[in-house]
DNA sequence: CAATGCCTTTGGAACGCTCAAATCAAGCTC
DNA sequence: GAGCTTGATTTGAGCGTTCCAAAGGCATTG
């Protein structure tokens, strides 16, 4: 038998403080300490309050822990509506991700919905309020986003996911780094032997597209590639994108990085549409690593966010924050990274570099 | 000026009951009672009291509501990984329409961290103790799933997101008639003309395929078309979908009733093989509208799962079973909707019915 | 030997709220 | 006018935990 019982009592009520003490043959506060600080008891003391615990399967209340400490181990998260169906379905990987490393740290995500519009601020007040989270992770963090400003001001720990584009930075973030990853896509394309690289993307002044379009041109910059004329810009939908994307396949473009996959399909699109294949004539990168990418045919390479490690980034930063409010604020920029699939095959001829 | 100023006190710590009962010239109790039993007050007091709670920005804590009360006011929810990719698209929108419907009722979704395997009790059995949650929402309930017994054991609501398909009917659940979804597609394609139309679902024994096949095939029964070898089973993804599609299209078949998005793209690329036109030559239906439906050329019809309704509805059930936990079991099954696009085009003549 | 220090443990209070029961003021009945 | 009901408000206690201050044991000191 591993070690507790945990049988959480069928009978009346839960198992208290007070019981476990009365039982063990101490005070309460002795078991307080056995549990938040092992090091003032003495060895034997500790070890066998600590079997009485698990012997009774003793949990210690969350409502009275947070009524006492003020501290109620929760944080926040604002969740919205499906804002575009672009970020969407990498959503609840993050979530799952922000939610596992929240438990490891012994902390648990409070979900309370964002209305559809613009990030409004009753919910973050209302959880501030009642429910005293410790903190709070933004998510969909637009320009000209208020919440950095309004929950600094009042002092409360957040961290973003996602930097801040415009104004001045506040607090901490984590955020992927989209440049590195049309980068690295570039990269890719170059070593299949593409020199005609063009870039896909939305229309200037969004935080998150500069950032993808930049390192496309960096890379292309690097190889000594032209850049001029080999770039368009698109609404975010496919159709938008199947149009905005000829020029470029008519200025002889033999490989397409977009800066979404629904963007990249788009490219599959008007290649299509002139009897051209995705991946054999024109070679196309998506960005996201969607579910809709790998299910494409043929299968769309694509820059895969490393979500889990945001969602764990995140609640380390929150805690860090937590630990100490003064601290100079810290920003994370992760790696994504490139998957290769079948819209960027290898070149006929099997030369890899020597 | 609304009402509230809405100054959650920069100044020390947060406003409390007795504070608000100090100002207000009654005892705390009295300032308790304007808030959870109004009637109890006379109108005029309670005008007065709601005024200085206003005019104080006061808000209840939770910790020691919940300390007193042993309710917490909080749903848990566990999160799961992703599990296959079909259904998780789809999942963030149940998410924010669960976490919507209770934020109205006053209640808020507590997330765990579920472990990839089969659900384990854990996350439940810490929630339960620690947090005092008041019930949990269920959903990607499997076969020989545990957790309803387990937590109708020891009396705690809860609620699924799915029926039960196999054993004994446990507790309460909200699900989407599946079939009813596959019957409506049908419908519409004999509306448009189809009469050899084919179904293609997952191996029997899920019970949400079989589900869905059922309503295919009782719709075909009453309209009196033959369903012998017009059915094919195939795997959960594209490739297998593609390969189990074939003998169907050999057979004639001029539609495809899908039992997912993914396997409706399968027939997508079944159809292109053979240099077919989805939509054109042969009409698809998927299910699930998830985000590729809509990217898709020709853009998929599906049958769309009325997420909102059944996080609204899994809240309402309950609300409902802790409200009343010796109540029979209630069962929702909800009217899953037709979306139609381009996969299943009007035929050409106009020939509306009469 | 009393005084000093450290290590371990304890007692009392408090966190903010609501439950149960008590109080007080009227209004009615006979 | 004593007794009973009804309505509105207050009183006292306690939910389970941790904070603060203080007490006890024991060794080391002047």
């Amino acid at each position: 038998m591993p070690r507790s019982t945990s049988s959480p009592s069928p009978k009346g009520g839960p198992v208290t403080l007070a019981m476990v003490a009365r039982r063990a043959g101490v005070s309460p506060q002795t078991v307080s300490n056995a549990i938040n600080s092992p090091d003032l008891l003495r060895p034997e003391t500790l070890e066998r309050v600590r079997g009485v615990i698990d012997e009774m399967g003793y949990r210690p209340s969350r409502a009275a822990q947070s009524l006492r400490t003020r501290s109620s181990k929760l944080i926040g998260y604002g969740i919205q509506p499906t804002p575009g169906g672009d970020t969407a379905p990498v959503m609840d990987r993050f979530l799952h991700a922000l939610s596992q490393a929240a438990d490891a740290a012994g902390y648990r995500i409070l979900l309370f919905a964002c209305p559809p519009g613009g990030p409004s601020l009753d919910g973050y007040e209302e959880l501030l309020g009642r429910h005293d989270v410790d903190g709070f992770v933004l998510s969909n963090t637009a320009r000209q986003d208020p919440r950095q400003a309004w929950l600094a001001k009042r002092g409360v720990p957040f961290v973003g996911f996602g930097r801040m584009w415009s104004g001045r930075q506040i607090g901490d973030w984590a955020d992927v780094d989209g440049a590195s990853g049309t980068d690295a896509a570039v990269e890719h394309l170059v070593a299949l032997g593409h020199r005609g690289i063009a870039f896909l993307g939305w229309p200037r002044g969004s935080g998150v597209g500069d950032d993808r379009a930049a390192g496309w041109q960096r890379a292309m910059r690097r190889h000594g590639l032209p850049t001029r004329g080999r770039r368009a810009e698109s609404a975010g939908d496919v159709e938008a994108a199947r149009i905005a994307v000829k020029p470029l396949l008519d200025a002889g473009a033999t490989a397409v990085v977009a800066a979404s996959d629904t963007l990249a399909l788009g490219c599959y699109h008007a290649l299509r549409e002139r009897n051209a294949t995705p991946g054999r004539d024109v070679a196309v990168v998506g960005f996201d690593d969607s579910p809709t990418a790998g299910i494409l045919s043929p299968s769309l390479s694509t820059v895969a966010q490393p979500l889990e490690a945001v969602g764990g980034e995140c609640v380390r930063l929150l805690l860090a924050r937590m630990a100490n409010p003064a601290a100079p604020p810290e920003r994370v920029l992760l790696e994504p990274s490139l998957v290769v699939r079948d819209s960027t095959p290898a070149p006929d001829s099997a030369a890899p570099a020597p």
